[in-house]
DNA sequence: CGGTATCCAACACGATACTG
DNA sequence: CAGTATCGTGTTGGATACCG
């Protein structure tokens, strides 16, 4: 079987890349948990600038997994929540991400033994 | 909950980033069918360089996930295959872009709708 | 408060050439 | 065949400053 084209990246290819992205994990683990204001997601997410932050949940809006409400009143209060495609997303993602949180020490000890391999051969 | 710290990145953040990395979902989804030989690889897959294939392969094998069994004949013979891990974490990669590829088609309604409010807003 | 605009450094990536 | 080395470029991502 033939993986890929190799001509156009496969749109799922992309889709895969917005939910498993750095902040989109992140948020997508925060908004499972609940509703967030912006800055509130921004203090939940460690790290995260001001600028990834608003173009993760733009692309993640975008494709139909955060819902964006934007209250209209001074000063501005935005709520972001999941979409019902997103909470499916979300809790899969979250799933992979705690897979690999689970065998975490496993990757170390496999790491390990490569790099003593790998330090004899030199 | 705290979803991150900040300070440094959790190490499962790393692991998923090598799994579901552009040619890493690609490579899973290519030895999930059977062991294959470098060049084979490159065919499987296509377009990805020879450089981006080698170091795909090195983060996959360094993590556990990729056996890599060196005949010494001449000319050289290389043989890759999945270990029992990297198993477990193909198919879980592979059932998400799966899911991600299921649901193409909402995402992209939702895209069109995101791209024609905004395109009313301006 | 909730963003956008701009600038800049770091790095991912690909093409090419070369080696054991 | 199976890589490594080197180089050039395009994109990513953060810091900063500013706007409604």
């Amino acid at each position: 079987m033939k993986v890929s084209d190799g001509s156009a990246v496969c749109p799922s290819r992309l889709i895969l890349e917005h939910m498993t992205s750095r902040w989109g994990v992140l948020v997508f683990a925060a908004l499972l948990e609940g509703t967030y204001r912006f800055s509130e997601l921004r203090r939940e997410i460690g790290g995260v600038s001001e600028k990834m932050l608003a173009q993760t949940l733009q692309t993640l809006e975008r494709d139909g997994f955060v819902h964006r409400e934007a209250h209209p009143v001074i000063p501005p209060h935005v709520d972001y929540s999941l979409t019902e495609l997103g909470r499916e997303a979300a809790s899969r993602v979250w799933a992979l991400a705690g897979w690999a949180e689970e065998h975490v020490p496993q990757v170390l000890a496999a790491r390990t033994g490569y790099d003593a391999a790998r330090a004899d051969a030199s």
